[in-house]
Formats: structure tokens, sequence, C-alpha cells
RNA sequence: GCACCCGUAGCUCAUUUGGAUAGAGUGCUUGGCUUCGAACCAAGAGGUAGCAGGUUCAAAUCCUGCCGGGUGCACCA
């Protein structure tokens, strides 16, 4: 509908004020801030007014006239008027209804989605933790982030490939390791009775307690790594026992939050890659060797500014002893990633601290040249801040996210428990949910609330951890998006049973009421109603925007509102009390659509639609 | 010191990329369950959009300068 209105608009300000003046200016077709204005709403006036130095008011007016006479032409328009240089439309509700719920209809689970002009391969790179300990808040809203992105990514069209890169070397991983041979006396999780990396989590705590008292222990887990880098027998052996055990934690976690890869990298495996990279930079002249025979890269001015000596500021990317860094290591990565997929574009989902590192990797690339160099894209996101500050994981003052999860489900069982409870005037006893049910909707219930709470702010700000926010599930909740989604349903099943049962009877004659072609959309366009259509009509320019600027906050923004246009229209609108079976039937209707796209947006976000809760 | 991010209602955040009277949630004050699920709805109070200038028909949004908070600044990852 806004495409058929932006050409519409262009015909006729080309007609009133020339070619000219259309084809270089920019205007916008967008939904009036109040109902009453209209359903659409351009500002064409405004900037033709601009352009030709007039009157923004004379313009909207003489447009609204012209377009009067268009309005013959097109049957959609039911109204055109100027409201203080604006130029506002409403439309004809048989048919802007028909279009949008008939489209919803047809896509189903494909509303929202949309085939990119130009498909991409595309690397996202996400969640990458250290197998010295459990996954915490900070990976949760990485890993959420990632899956959402990655989501409207596929969404558009593009083929995702959904890697980590696993940091299960180096000296933190040693400290546990350290930590667990000195006093771990043979414990095992499975002895303990512990998770297997919140075991080894609980080692690398240990070792940062002792290490206070005993400095020397930090010497030693240097010598750990070295033995480790060397291929010692027994330090491997422990090592690969410690690495399996939190690998083994994490699967869990990851199955129950819907995190996965379709690759793992591990920088056991890759961390000496890159060195030939570099090495031929230098014979290219890309890089050169500093006072101190390390390989180092020229950072350009132009991006990053002098040093306080005015020279350019430089990076090194191979020790001169030869050994490698993160920046070699990941060069290397990207490389091998690149040519083995036929990358056409590389995302990075990495914390804000981590800033630099990208942007000089990304310098480097491009100086190497190569083609891919510029679709390299970090999507960072902000810190997670506790009330009490920043978390470490040294301090132990983290939130873990099995205990989280555990904690949400929690109270989400005595929610569902406590409301199937309450009498509401009705029968208690017929309120009973089996078990596994109660089991399977908390899950549900609490996983919804934690992925929104951290999906519903954009990336760029930090996240201060609310303990009694987060644990809310209702207001600007998942629940919330959930609870609208399920009294869709919940209309829809006593509809079926109606229309079963002969209790509603198609007035036409036999058959079903909620056919398409008894539909009389002419019966909708009450205010809450048009407020409704427009969340549905923008759903899929929402989820492209969201992939364009990789911020998945705008579906969680959408979809809440879309939540809210529903509920508010719920409470006005009686669909199965309906005067007659048409208006049942057309409200019935954006019933379903309504929950359909409640259920496409939370998909995106990786939240699960109950059917009931 | 330099660079980047953030600053909007008591609190947590939106604001369709420069548009209309800056909106939600939460908390507070009210009203609504014998009618499709009250994890809901409706209403009220709550604002110098950090501060000061500038750009223009129009600025929370763009520019400049300050203030406050955060992050980063090769040879850790």
């Amino acid at each position: 509908m806004k495409q058929a209105l932006t050409e519409l608009i262009y015909r006729v300000v080309a007609e009133e004020f020339g070619e000219d003046v259309i084809k270089d200016v920019s205007f916008t077709v967008s939904y009036p801030p109040k109902p009453d204005m209209g359903d659409y709403s351009t500002n064409v006036a405004m900037v033709v007014a601009q352009k030709l130095k007039l009157n923004p008011k004379d313009v909207a007016g003489r447009l609204v006239e012209s377009l009067k006479v268009h309005q013959v032409e097109s049957e959609s328009l039911e109204r055109v008027e100027a409201l203080g240089g604006f130029v506002n439309f409403t439309l004809k509700s048989e048919i802007w209804f028909k279009e949008v719920l008939e489209a919803v209809s047809s896509e189903q689970s494909a509303f929202g989605t949309s085939q990119s002009s130009s498909p991409e391969k595309i690397m996202v790179e996400y969640l990458s933790p250290n197998t010295n300990k459990p996954l915490h808040l900070g990976h949760l809203r990485n890993g959420v982030t990632g899956v959402a992105t990655i989501n409207a990514l596929a969404a558009q069209g593009h083929a995702v490939t959904k890697v980590g890169i696993i940091n299960d070397r180096g000296v933190h991983i040693c400290k546990a390791m350290l930590a667990y041979s000195r006093w771990g006396d043979g414990s095992t999780p499975e002895s303990t009775g512990k998770k297997p990396d919140h075991f080894v989590g609980d080692w690398y705590v240990r070792f940062a307690q002792e290490a206070v008292k005993d400095p020397t222990l930090e010497t030693e887990a240097q010598e750990m790594l070295q033995k480790w880098e060397a291929g010692d027998d027994q330090t491997r052996e422990l090592w690969q026992t410690l690495r399996q055990w939190v690998l083994d934690g994490w699967i869990e976690t990851e199955a129950t939050l819907g995190f996965s890869y379709d690759k793992p990298y591990y920088e056991s495996d890759v961390y000496l890659g890159g060195k030939d990279l570099v090495n031929q930079g230098l014979s290219k002249g890309v890089f050169r060797k500093n006072g101190k025979g390390n390989v180092v890269f020229d950072l350009p001015e132009l991006e990053f500014g002098k040093d306080e000596e005015g020279n350019a500021r430089l990076i090194t990317v191979l020790r001169s002893d030869g050994t490698s860094l993160y920046t070699t290591q990941d060069l290397g990565l990207a490389v091998t990633r690149a040519e083995e997929y036929h990358l056409d574009r590389l995302i990075y989902i990495v914390g804000s601290e981590q800033r630099f590192h990208f942007q000089s990797l990304f310098a480097i690339l491009k100086a190497l040249g190569y083609a891919w160099a510029n679709k390299l894209y970090h999507l960072w996101y902000g810190m997670v801040y506790l009330p009490d500050g920043k978390m470490k994981s040294r301090e132990g003052t983290v939130v873990d996210a099995d205990d989280l999860v555990t904690q949400m489900i929690d109270l989400a069982r005595q929610e569902i428990i406590d409301r199937a409870n309450r009498t509401n005037g009705k029968d208690v006893a017929n309120n009973r949910i089996e078990e596994v049910e109660i089991e399977r909707r908390a899950k549900i219930i609490a996983l919804g609330a934690i992925k929104f709470y951290l999906l519903k702010q954009k990336p760029t700000v930090d996240i201060h951890f609310d303990p009694k926010e987060s644990i809310s599930f209702e207001g600007h909740t998942g629940p919330y998006c959930q609870y609208a989604y399920a009294r869709a349903k919940s209309i829809e099943r006593s509809a079926e049973s109606r229309i079963k049962n002969q209790v509603v009877r198609d007035p036409e004659g036999s058959g079903d009421p909620r056919r398409e072609s008894r539909i009389k959309y002419e019966l909708l366009g009450d205010t809450e109603e048009r407020i409704l259509l427009q969340k549905l009509e923008s759903f899929p320019e929402v989820v492209s925007r969201a992939a364009e600027e990789y911020n998945p906050a705008l579906i969680a923004t959408h979809v809440f509102e879309t939540a809210q246009a529903f509920n508010s229209f719920y409470t006005s609108h009686p669909v199965l009390q309906a005067e007659t079976t048409e208006l049942m039937s057309a409200r019935l209707r954006m019933v379903d659509v309504s929950a359909q796209v409640i259920k496409n947006g939370l998909a995106l976000l990786g939240i699960e639609a109950p059917e009931e809760m």
C-alpha cells in the first residue's frame, strides 16, 4: 500500500509541479502520529515547498485538490486532506484490510521474510566463550543478539553460516587446570554432582583466590602454558579432560537457550594460523619490522589518527620470537573462512570493548587487498552491569546463565500454578494442568522473559541488569507478547469448536464462515483495528530494517507494539459474541493474522509462542 | 591526553533516520473480571530531551563548545 501511495503521490506532484521537481526531492510516506489524522501521511508538500520556495500549506492544498481528481481512479482512497503542511490519506477498509490480512494469511510463517535482490553468503561469529568457566549473562546477551541478527539476515534471503571461536587455550585455561591438579584430588563433576562447566569454573575461581595469597602461582600457570604449547603429554591430557567437561556443560545450556553453531572453531586448532599471511604481507611491504623485531602494521592515520609523537599508530601482528598474537590468529582465520565459504560478508558479534581490535583487523585485511574486507562488520554491544558494578568472572561476581534460567523457570512455574488456582469464576478442577505441561510452559515463558529483556534495547546501550525488572512477566516483557498470542489462539480454539458444533452458521449456506470469500473486510475499520493493521502491515519493513541496521531491538519493539495493539482490540471488540456471523468472521481473521505476526516476530527473536500459558 | 559509546518522566527504555501535541513500560492514584484468558484493558499525575550556542518552514535527531558516566588506546585475549 505504501508503494502504491508513493507512486500516486509521485504522479500527482509531477503533474502539478513538473517531473523535474519530484525527481530530486525525497519525501516520506508513513503513518501519522494520531489515528484520527488518517491511515497514511506524506511530507511531500513541505519538501516541494522548500524546493520551490512556496508556502507548504498552499502546496498541500493544491496536491489535495489534484488527488481528489485521482481519487476517482484510485479506488483505495476514502479521503484525502491537508493538515499543517502534511497530506493525509484515509483508506477504504475493504481494500486496505483485505490487502494486508490476505497477504499474511497466504504467507503464514513466511510473512516478514523477503528475497533480497542480491542474496549474500554471510558468516556470523558469535558467542565465543572461554573453556574455563560456565556461560554468564554477558554470553546470554551475545547469544540472543546473535540468534536474532542471524534470523533477521536469513529472513532477507541471505545464506547465513553461524560460527563461534571457542577460546580453549591460553593462560586463563591453565589457571583452572593448575588449581584442579593442585587441589582437585581426583574429584570429577560426577563425584561432586556438579554440572561439568561449573565444576571447572569453580577451580578457576579457586585459582584467583589462591593466587592472591601466593603470587608464584601466576608464573606456574605461565610455565604450564609453555608445556601445553610444547605438547607435553600430561598437560595435554589434563587440558583435554577439563576442556571436554566445559564443552559438555555448555551443550546443555546452549540447547536450552537455542544457541548453536554450523561450525565451531577452536583456538587450539587455529592459533598458529596467520603466520604465513603475515610473512607474505611483510614481503609485500604491508607490514614492517620495528626496532624490537616485532612485525607491525601502521594504522591508517585517516581513520586512527596519530600517536603522541605524531607518528602513525601501530599494531603488532607477530612477535619478534615468531609467536603469534590474537590479531595474527584472527587474520588467518578470517582469510581461511572467507575462502572456504566464498563469503560476501563476515560479521563478528563481540562486545564493545573489542572495537579497537576489529577496527585494526579490518584495516589490515583491507591493506592486504581482500575484496571482501570492505564487508566486514563488528556488531558490538554494550556492557552488562550488575547493580553493584561490572561482572568479573575471576571474582565470581557474575550472573550465571544456568542459575538465571533455573530461577526464572521456578518463578514461571509458580506463576502458572497460582494463576490456574485463581478461581476467576471458573471451575478450579478444570484448570488442573499436567505436570509435564506446566514444565513445558514454564520453560517457554522463562526463556521468553530473559531473551526479550536482553533484546528490547538496542545493542549499543549498556544494560544495567535489574533483577526485579528482568524477572517480570508483566508490561514491556516477552510474556506480555506471548500472552497476546495465547489469547488469540484461545479464541481460535473456541471458534473452531463452535463452528464444528454448528453453534454458528455460515449465513450464505453450509461450510465454514471463515472462508476467504466469505469475509467482509468493509466491516473492519474501527480505530483499534486500524492501529493494529498498521502494525501488521509494517512488520516486513521492520524486519528488513533490523537486518540492515543490525538491530534486533527494532523487532522486539514492533512485536510488543503489535501485542499491545492486539490487546487493545481484544478488549474493545468481542469476536465470538459479535453481532453477526459476518462480523465474527472478519474479526476472527484479524485475530488469526495478529497471532501469526506476533508468532513470526517472536520466532525471529528466538522466542517461542505458546498456545496456552 | 586522544578516539568511540551513552545522557529523554522517580526508574528502565522508545521516538519510523529532520516532521505534527516527545511516547511506552514500571512505580504512584483511580476505574474495569456472571460476556472470547485480568500475565489484560481504560484514565490521571509525572518533561527545560545533560548545559549553552548554531543551521531551517521544522531539531531529542544535524553542526560547534562545554558537563557527567562508560569503554578503548600495538608487542594480553
